[in-house]
DNA sequence: CGCTGGCACTCGAATGTGAAGAGTGCCAGA
DNA sequence: TCTGGCACTCTTCACATTCGAGTGCCAGCG
């Protein structure tokens, strides 16, 4: 167990780090936090923080710097959620309350998340697992072609073509559509499969093939729709990364590119509650030298997908942690209300 | 005026730039290509082409470069573009082929376009100006708020919320649907605003006031959807830029986050052929040191969008150009048929 | 037992020197 | 008009040297 003075000198060597990007040593250290011992103690200190794995040197004769279990360390225990100031509230609320549109909020709340913490934002589009169904419309294109439209709470709108294997009368569709709205309208997803498994039944026979159809494609589009999408920002903060770039960037570069990776990134984080990734303890190796900080947003008290960002893992985690909890909220204020 | 030779040894030093990403001097020059001149020779061409502007040393005693003026002729006079092979083809064919729906046409596109000139891919949504209207939805949600929901002949979907001034009954509601869609259906955005201005006149005074409401805010959203969209992928290429990289990486990564420079950028790109815009020809100062090679594409004989890639100075021009002139042509194909 | 000051040691960063090499410009001659 | 030759310029690289920050260890002190 380490003693209270200890994990001190790890909160301070963080601190310097992240401020100065660079190996701090134990003069600088005594110097700048009034620990009150000298630095012959700090060294002994450091030392035994050494041994831990919670500090090491780049080299001999060099200051030391956190590595990944420090860094957790002092996340986890040494350091809170720096809160946002009132004026920083209150510019994100105005920020985000611009928005006109679904598309809108995300790509607002990218630019936002990656403006104040001068990193990559990542923002998942709201997820439509626990969304629900404002309405289904289905258009008649030609004889034998419907468009199915399927509106949801969030906003989002996505159609599909339906090919039928027989011609459908105008009469049916108005009546596939009133029921179809009546079942599923302000239902679940989830819920869906379940509510329409029977619907078919309803009709004659020779219509009932295209039912089916239009079924299984509404079915289909549920759960597409899940492939969530999101969006990034702040790629250009990259730069200020480190100054041995290619080769620290291009991965990262490459995983941002990949949204199977991100999705996967955020996936894994819990699902309440803020989440910090920590170096190596991202499962993509490209991602082994960024800290991710995800956090669930969402409309009234339940998450409806994730939002975060990547930066290195010498980052003000503070600041970052309250940057991201406070979008989130805010986020989560504006769907609710819209 | 340049001599034939002269324009030679230009052609065979951008050649060599590009393959090797090092000044090129006269006497490598001779030994690469056949040019049947002594290295003397060349230098004094060289020393021509210099006073004119077309080339350039980084510090005295160092090969030479390409200047933009280089490039431009390079571009203009010297090369052709160099058709994709048959194999090539085949592929990009194969790999469009594969797309769902609009969404993934593009994310297709950027990524081949991306991966087939290693260059950061820009690709614009398909323009509505020059799209038509397939289909229009009214749905009522409340008594006094509907969903208007426009379909375009290029797949997209676009809805929009509209508070009426007064309840609108469903018969009306089924009226103005009609009437719109007669009107509408099939019609480019442009014509549009002139189909519909007297529909109003149509309707009894109490509802006079939704449709008017119903029809600007279609109008808007013509407009608004012309806010076009784009896509962008390939970042992680970058890192092969140059070595110097944070200043020359920065900007850009700056510039493609902005959407609107991207949009100016192609949209100042001429309207029909391939506009290649090399480095201090884009107004855009960030991308001062990129070339810009676009081109625009459409199903039918219509461009309806830009798509390019943006990329060094330095690069294969007619590769790209071929690479990009060939993606464009498939998609397009693609647009055409669904 | 823990803290402190002192001291020798290590190793990277910065600086300087010198040789090598690539490339140029210019000139006289074919 | 082209060519070979030659002197000159600069960058690059390797190597040596110095400088300094930071460490580890130890003996002594409260």
């Amino acid at each position: 167990m380490l003693s209270e003075r200890r994990l001190q000198v790890l909160r301070a060597i963080v601190q310097d780090y992240v401020g100065t990007e660079e190996p701090v040593g134990s003069k600088a250290l005594t110097e700048r936090h009034s620990l009150g011992v000298s630095p012959a103690t700090v060294r002994n200190d450091m030392a035994a923080l050494e041994d831990e794995g919670y500090i090491a040197q780049p080299h001999t004769s060099a200051g030391r710097i956190p590595t990944d279990k420090g860094y957790r360390l002092f996340v986890d225990k040494l350091a809170g959620v720096k809160p946002m100031t009132g004026p920083e509230r209150r510019a994100i609320q105005n920020f985000l309350d611009g928005a006109v549109d679904l598309d809108d909020v995300v790509a607002r709340t990218v630019r936002l998340l990656a403006q104040l913490t001068r990193q990559v934002a990542v923002v998942q589009y709201p997820s439509l697992t626990r969304s629900t169904v404002r309405h289904v419309e289905l258009l008649s294109l030609a004889p034998a072609r419907l468009m199915l439209v399927l509106i949801t709470d969030t906003g989002r709108v996505e159609q599909r073509m339906v090919d039928c294997p027989a011609p459908f009368g105008e009469a049916s569709l108005a009546d596939l559509r009133a029921r179809l709205n009546s079942r599923v309208a302000g239902r679940r997803f989830a819920d869906v499969p379940h509510l329409v498994e029977d619907l078919p039944d309803a009709f004659e026979t020779e219509d009932r093939g295209t039912v089916t159809t239009v079924l299984s494609t509404l079915l289909e589009t549920l759960v597409e729709e899940n492939e969530e999408r999101l969006m990034i920002g702040g790629t250009a903060n990259l730069t200020r990364f480190g100054h041995d770039f290619p080769l620290t960037i291009r991965p990262v570069l490459e995983a941002l590119e990949e949204q199977v990776v991100l999705l996967k990134l955020l996936g894994e984080a819990g699902d309440s509650g803020m989440t910090v990734r920590i170096g190596h303890e991202n499962a993509y190796e490209g991602l082994n030298s960024t800290s991710v900080v995800s956090v669930g947003y969402g409309s009234g008290g339940e998450a409806v997908a994730k939002l975060g960002v990547v930066g290195p893992t010498r980052m003000d985690y503070p600041g970052t942690m309250g940057a991201v909890r406070a979008v989130a909220r805010y986020v989560g204020q504006i769907l609710a209300e819209s």
